[in-house]
DNA sequence: GATGAATGAGACTTCATTCAT
DNA sequence: AATGAATGAAGTCTCATTCAT
């Protein structure tokens, strides 16, 4: 029986995760060595060596982090639809939020390098994919609410949801580039043109 | 000197810059080794290195030819904003088509790898910033348009093209992901978001 | 932490400068490479750069080694100035012994290579001028004793030790061309002549 | 009959000489590259390569020129020894000259990198050699004027040589890293030093 | 368990020299 | 004869990972 409890083993492998985010956010996977992690995380290679097998393990691991959260907001989406406008407008309000909170910023800086990354790791590929599934999903019950009447009857729940997916992706990039800006500059311009797909008309 | 020698310059180097993109392509900036590169170009280490002073240089250059593509892109859909609707119209369909083709969707990915990269290499991000310059004019193009009346006057220019460059990003990115994507799949759905926004009225 | 480590570390480093000075010695710096100094050393290139930044690092403590020792003695012979001619002949006597011993004749020939090499880079012309710095202090207290009357009143200090530095040095490099040379073949002229300029008369 | 006449070719070949003298004095043999040489010289590295077999022939065509000034220098002093201290206030006077003529100083500054290089390339050692084969010469001739009572008794032509050689070698050094030390400082005492040794007597 | 010195494959880059034009 | 683009072996250094203590 370990004295050193399972609860010491957790908190030591969130240790080493968050040195490796800060170390990942200020210089990228691959200007970061192990030796920078070592140092920012205080523990020795060893050490760490017993929490992950690599240091691409650590890599994703926070990309599993990073999905797993991004997948639960997007899921907590779903339950709502049978209003479609409000449940958009939650929606929408809480990602603005969400983009304009600084720690969640530094998480999405190295988000995007694991954008980058998983196009030639397989593993981070699988991770990345996990944390996009819920667009699938909310698309099939876009679906059918339109089907219930809730929504236009030439509405497009897979057109739209890529188009709410690519808006998220975009604004996290532009934030990366620039980040001061903040959801004030976009938001209310982005909620009108979504709700003026859920209305009906000519348009 | 031989005339020849100019043209002959201007073809090695691209000739090197398409090996580069190719293994960028295929393997990503750090797992590409100048080997790789020595390799696919059919050059030797040494003439290589008389054409670019370093591994990094030839990222530049990879990102500095594709900003440059991108800002000319860009530029052309200032011209006919007398009619923003039918600008709008023709730049969205442009983009869309550039969207589905196969070449430039190879650029594109490593264009990724660039967005990515650039969050921590000074000189990538210069190119990113000057491939995004556009927008901004654009934007400014925009809101003389609508003082002109020309379009409604709630128009939001800044926010508009903010999501308009978040649609092309994030759409950029789900091709990464999903090659398959076509933009037959939201290129509807786009328009008609968009052209929403133009259009005086309640919504 | 053990307790040993510090002596180890010492003596690695040793370890790693008595390698590169064997191999500096047969080769000189620029055709010893560090897979010679690896190989002789029996260490592993990591290990080395971990006590060492560079090649030219280890350059520049051989260098700094050799200079302490050199200033060490020169800096010894002014205690006694108070009998110059017996400080003189303490000097010069330790001096032509110093010559003759084997081991610092291997020092001495890399020393020859730290001299051409401090021509130009300067941390090693910033050793160089260390260890030439006590002949200016030995010039002072010279002309100290002189104005005390312990030497001619028309002794030249600087011009003195000027010519006791140019034979060490000279002799050095003849020793360095001509391995065989003893300090018997010269020494009895050079301590005589040296004595000379000590002695008060018209000569 | 090469209608580009052998006085062209000497002077090309002195103009590569040149400019690799220039290139050896700002950086070393080693940090030069042929690539400096060739920009130094305006030539091309064809034309240089029809001059030369290699970068270490151009160094060992630059040490020969040296030894052979060096040794014509002291061949000459062998001439006058009938009167040996006239001999020697000569040569002294002369080399004294020599030691601020600032041109020569260059020259002198590459010859230490010579005298290091020396130690491990055979060739560049038969040139430093014969650089010093008078030195015997001289010894020789002076043993003779002491046989026929020119000098005292106890005079010791081969350390008085080598003394002497000495000191023209470690003043060059001394110059080398002070360059703006000049003769004046140290040559008087230097003279009446020598003289000493020529004259009879207890001392 | 923990440590951190050591490993060593392999990365990037240089540069003396050649040879097709 | 002259050019200079090209070659490619070899150099220095890094860094993920291991394992004796």
């Amino acid at each position: 029986m370990p004295r050193v409890t399972e609860a010491h083993r957790i908190s030591q492998r969130q240790r080493i995760l968050d040195a490796a985010l800060t170390c990942f956010d200020r210089s990228g996977f691959h200007r970061t060595t192990m030796t920078h992690i070592i140092g920012e995380s205080g523990l020795s290679a060893g050490a760490i060596y017993s929490y992950f097998d690599s240091k691409d393990a650590i890599v994703e691991a926070i990309a599993a982090d990073r999905h797993e959260r991004e997948r639960a907001l997007a899921t907590a989406a779903i339950d709502h639809l049978d209003d479609p406008a409000t449940a958009l407008r939650t929606f929408v309000t809480g990602y603005l939020a969400w983009l304009d909170d600084p720690e969640e910023q530094r998480r999405r800086r190295v988000g995007v390098a694991v954008w980058a990354e998983s196009l030639h790791q397989p593993r981070l590929a699988e991770s990345v994919a996990a944390g996009l599934a819920p667009r699938a999903a909310v698309a099939a019950a876009l679906e059918q609410a339109r089907q219930r009447g809730k929504l236009p009857a030439d509405f497009d729940a897979e057109g739209f949801t890529r188009i709410v997916l690519a808006l998220i992706q975009g604004l996290i990039l532009q934030q990366a580039f620039e980040p001061g800006t903040t959801s004030s500059t976009y938001g209310p311009t982005m909620l009108r043109m979504l709700e003026a797909l859920l209305s009906p008309g000519p348009l």
